[in-house]
RNA sequence: GGCGCGUUGGAGAAACGGUUAACUCACAUGCCUUUCACGCAUGCAUUCACGGGUUCGAAUCCCGUACGCGUCACCA
């Protein structure tokens, strides 16, 4: 049995698609399931696409996500160069040969001698077919007019009887007429290879014995196919995988406006909850366990569980597994990666740590934060009326008592911790024949002015010192005297 | 339009011809609880796009229809 390599080779574009990032994922699992390597390969042939600094970016990912690679630009490799534009050379040698080899032909015809056929067929609404006239030429009679230094491409050379097909992992056999198979052009006139040819060439040049890749290739493989049957090569195990969507309509596109990997992580998710999520997409495990580790996927992964259907990208449930990561996190991690976020909301000196304690249960992305905890800098302006509350049952007066007695007896507390206010903030509902919520709802809004906060009375305090908590407590007790009858 | 592929609840999905169609997210309700969240529990597809057929029996096999996506570049 041959060792498993697969490939990843994105175009350095300066981000990273999530379809693009799933699609490196199942290569990864693919080959380490197998105790096989994984490569990187750049594909940058389009020059007018070509973003600074956008290889960088795919390494960074990459280290991100744990999806280290064997061979690469950066690393090297026995199969190198593993850049694209550094192997152009090597096409045209491989295109020359396979015109030789009788699997493709050099064609003299001008751009615009291919679109009149093509508006042709338009109009009688045929799928397109270029009817190469150059297929006639003699081999001999076209290197001599190359030779003279006519502009030529090579263009593949197809019999237009039978029929080809391939068997695929996931869609299993897709085979189609030859007669509507299209001879398109493999080296363009300014030498470079056309993306299809480059693939086939590196794919089978870096021994790839998987070619995982979306399933818009579909149907265009079998054409390809029959290059690797002029060279005489052996054809790779084709995956092709559905796209991911971000509605049943459209798949999910950076162009569009959709969130790129790295939009995900600077909103505060976490690479591993993304690559763990996205693993879920059109690929189920055996199991009903849901949260994995890169080393359990690739343990559990099997080409044979990948959908053919399309998958909708949910943001909610990535939201979901982001919080199981957050919350399954150490609390030194868990504060060390919030820590950024405190500094956009809390300028005052409170003790941080007390606050990842108390928000890590609660964040499940971590841009939340802020917004979250913003009422510790500043009392916000709150309604009265957020003192009453029905579960709670309390009213006005209530929490009036409440905090008069809160005050009173906070003052006291000499050692500000948790425990101690704990203590003191406890012993009131009995003395006052209250329920523990009519007493520690009407503090927890003194102290927040928020319907929600991350932590109860006992914590914000603890977190906001007894100065703070007294003055707040007071101001609390200003307003709702303004209500009650003495 | 030709060709290819797909279609299980709002989303991800399991099922591989055989009792009440797993599980997760979302949603709803209840419990827990000082709010929220966590956790726990319950509910949420009499039905698997639709119509036929095969079979004792079909979401699962076959045929057709509809809808969606892909592809048909000297773009990747």
């Amino acid at each position: 049995m041959k060792k498993v390599r697969t490939r990843f080779a994105p175009s350095p574009t300066g981000y990273m698609h999530i379809g693009n990032l799933r699609t490196a994922l199942f290569e990864y699992l693919i080959a380490k399931h197998e105790g096989g390597d994984f490569l990187l390969r750049i594909e940058d042939t389009d020059q007018g696409r070509k973003v600074e600094g956008a290889v960088d970016i795919i390494y960074e990912t990459m280290r991100e996500v744990g999806l280290q690679h064997d061979e690469g630009p950066d690393i090297g490799g026995d199969y190198g160069p593993y850049i694209q534009s550094e192997r152009l050379p090597m096409y045209k040698e491989y295109a020359d040969q396979l015109v030789e080899l009788g699997g493709a032909h050099y064609c003299f015809c001008s751009e615009e001698e291919v679109e009149q056929q093509r508006k042709e067929c338009e109009l009688i609404n045929k799928p397109f077919q270029y009817d190469d006239p150059c297929k006639h030429i003699s081999l001999a009679e076209a290197k001599e007019r190359i030779a003279k230094g006519e502009r030529y491409v090579v263009r593949q050379t197809i019999s237009h009887e039978g029929a080809t097909y391939f068997d695929d992992e996931v869609y299993g056999r897709i085979e189609v007429d030859n007669d509507i198979l299209d001879e398109s052009v493999l080296l363009k006139s300014d030498g470079y290879p056309t993306y299809n040819f480059a693939n086939i060439i590196d794919d089978h040049t870096m021994g790839i014995t998987h070619v995982v890749r979306g399933n818009e290739y579909l149907s265009s493989t079998p054409k390809y196919n029959l290059i690797y049957q002029a060279y005489g090569w052996e054809l790779p195990t084709y995956v092709h995988v559905p796209p991911v969507m971000k509605d049943e309509q459209h798949k999910l596109s950076k162009r569009n406006g959709d969130a790129s990997f790295q939009d995900l992580v600077k909103k505060g998710y976490l690479p591993q909850a993304i690559l763990n999520y996205i693993a879920l997409l059109g690929w189920a495990p055996e199991g009903e366990q849901e949260i994995f580790t890169l080393e359990e996927l690739i343990r559990v992964f099997d080409i044979k569980r990948i959908s053919k259907s399309p998958a909708i990208f949910d943001l909610n449930k990535l939201t979901w597994m982001n919080g199981m990561y957050l919350r399954a996190l150490p609390l030194e991690q868990f504060h060390e990666l919030a820590l950024p976020y405190y500094r956009e909301a809390i300028h005052t000196d409170v003790d941080l740590i007390q606050v990842s304690r108390i928000l890590q249960q609660r964040v499940e992305v971590l841009n939340q934060i802020p917004e979250m905890i913003d009422f510790i800098d500043t009392l916000p302006e709150y309604d009265i009326e957020m003192y009453i509350h029905k579960k709670m049952k309390t009213t006005y007066d209530i929490a009036l008592t409440a905090l008069k007695n809160a005050q009173t007896a906070l003052q006291t507390v000499e050692d500000w911790n948790e425990a101690t206010v704990h203590e003191v903030l406890l012993a009131l509902p009995a003395r006052l024949e209250m329920k523990n919520g009519q007493v520690l709802w009407p503090v927890r809004t003194a102290l927040s002015g928020k319907q929600f906060t991350p932590g109860g009375a006992i914590e914000i305090a603890h977190i906001l010192g007894k100065e703070e908590s007294l003055r707040r407590i007071q101001v609390g007790i200003e307003k709702l005297n303004k209500v009650c009858e003495p």
